[in-house]
DNA sequence: TATGAATGAGTCTTCATTCAT
DNA sequence: CATGAATGAAGACTCATTCAT
């Protein structure tokens, strides 16, 4: 009845479809997901979802976009704020701080990550593990300009090798946001890869 | 009229259906790809199409099975005659042939790992990113208990690290026959990954 | 454009799927009526049954059940208010106005008992025939309950015969609505089948 | 290769679709039955079976003839036997030899009876029931005709009662065919039957 | 904002039967 | 007698989205 009513049941139910949402994605993909049942486990009307969503894949986006929109921002950062140092190389960053943001990130976002590169084929997002692959690519080849400096065998690195590493830290993140990991066997494995990783960076890049 | 040219016109429309199938399924994806497009670009009546197969998914099956075979046998045999050498250790395998080897497969069944890396959503092979990690994660294993004599501080390794490894393994392949690389281009960055591969893994196995 | 106007418009539609939906049950019986032409005949979208009814199952039940709880009913009420008489036993009720309320409810839903009766295969319903049975079956045995006090020879009529005397009421119940008879036509059957039966009853009862 | 050797396999085929053709018409009555199952556990080419049979049809009628016709002829016979004899008056025959007769029909054609009281939707018998009831029917009026002579009364006896009581007999048979009743239990259940029946019949053509 | 009705194209699979060989 | 391929229509139901109110 009164405006400020209207507002909060407005919200509830924007935040009701977005978590039915959420659970037929998950379950079923998006594509397999169905309007129906979100509405109906959102207790909406079908038709109503239109009014807060355009699309399907418009909620898809407004459950997955955080989850992306914070990982971009992390990997864009890791590399602004990247330094050389012998023994601590890598466009995903390397400092513990760093890390420990990532993992943050990744239990933060766990489902929405799965969504994006499991589940959302037939949405807006379905070549995500792409981009996401290309992203880490772009940084990597912005860190490889500062490293030339100092290496200037870099240069023979080839660019399919960094796709393939950039391709494998998008694996990396799947793996883990699949497999149930404790913060501890995350930082463990975590630091194994950039023992593995730097020794062979190092050994690619050396005289 | 004649025996001979009458199999050959059922071998026609086999193959056909299995063309047409392949081109639906790498446009579209298995779950989205319509039988009645693949009847139509085939030249065959959509119900003459189940005289040939049972099911969309043994269509998909028949396309894809010979790749996976041949995958999995590489892999397997990779294994059974690998031979513990210092600077060459890998699951993979390592030597010239080997990869040669390997690279003839991608070459012949581009098409094929694709569809099964990224278009398998809704058949019996969705898993199959999976499957291949985890055949992956099982050879390595088996190559670790031959290390362990040599190494006894691979033990150390966790096995999430051996995971991600194999998960790497696998979103090579898929990168390989994603992009449109040359035999040398692909030769030199295994040449790459190996030596990346061989320094990253005696660091994390060194005394 | 109007509240009222709506409802009646849509009401319409309802009518109008289930008067189609009837028509073709009768022409075709349950398992070979088409949705698509119950949707023709009612100028319906096909899509658009399934706003009204969620399956073909629900239109035949909406059809018919009805029809089938009414009979229920009577079947059970006239047992209930039953009364010991000489010349006048059975379980389907034996006074004039059960009676007229019987021939009323055949009158009213004739289509609908010929559809339970003879159309419901692949339906819910398609046991309707044996569960009818099975009622007046156990509506008989409470019957024979109290007669026994005073026939104690009631004893020896053994359970297939009741469940004869069951399915006989039944195929009548389908003879009647297959057959057109007038109200004085069924009265007068009635009473030879009353006629009949006490004496028969009699005859298995006596000392 | 041989004359009789390919008789006897054809005539192994041709029992073969029966055997298997009856299991389907029982398991899921006619209209549901495919022929592709039928070919299948017949071990005989689907197409094969159309040289054997025109039809699905046909197949119905081969399997279910034998046991209609010999009913047929079972009624038409004991009606033709009859005599007027003041206490066994039955157009279903009355005498102890008739009665057995029936039961080893019965017994026989357990399956086929069912068949066509209860499966026989969609195949040229599914108005099998009705035919039976009207033979019935045709046979009690020969009776009554006969009956007329000593009985003048049988003549207010309605036709729909003569049906009613036809369509008695029918739903009879199909519950005998229907439960498990050992020959005992059928005979005792016949006796019964006629005791009730011509206790009924005297009291419809009584003076 | 909310609703329920409407749309129209789409899904894979099955069917009994026929044909050419 | 046997086969495997072919046919063409049909099956119920679902889909995301839009419309009128």
């Amino acid at each position: 009845m009164f405006f400020i009513e209207m507002r909060i049941l407005k919200d509830n139910k924007y935040k009701a479809i977005l978590q039915a949402a959420q659970n037929e994605f998950v379950n079923k993909g998006f594509k397999d997901a169905s309007m129906r049942t979100i509405a109906k486990d959102a207790n909406v009307g079908l038709s109503n979802i239109y009014n807060y969503f355009t699309n399907k894949d418009e909620i898809f986006l407004a459950i997955v976009n955080p989850a992306k929109d914070k990982l971009y921002q992390f990997v864009t950062e890791q590399h602004k704020e990247a330094y050389i140092d012998f023994d601590n190389i890598s466009p995903l960053g390397h400092n513990e701080e760093a890390i420990e943001y990532y993992i943050d990130l990744i239990f933060k976002y766990k489902e929405e990550y799965r969504l994006l590169l499991y589940h959302s084929q037939g949405s807006s997002m379905e070549n995500f593990r792409d981009m996401l692959t290309d992203h880490f690519t772009q940084v990597s080849y912005d860190f490889m300009e500062l490293e030339k400096e100092y290496f200037p065998n870099a240069n023979n690195i080839s660019d399919f090798f960094i796709h393939a590493m950039s391709s494998w830290m998008v694996s990396i993140l799947g793996e883990i946001v699949t497999h149930d990991l404790d913060r501890q066997k995350i930082r463990e494995f975590f630091r194994e890869y950039f023992r593995f990783g730097f020794a062979g960076w190092r050994e690619l890049i050396k005289l």
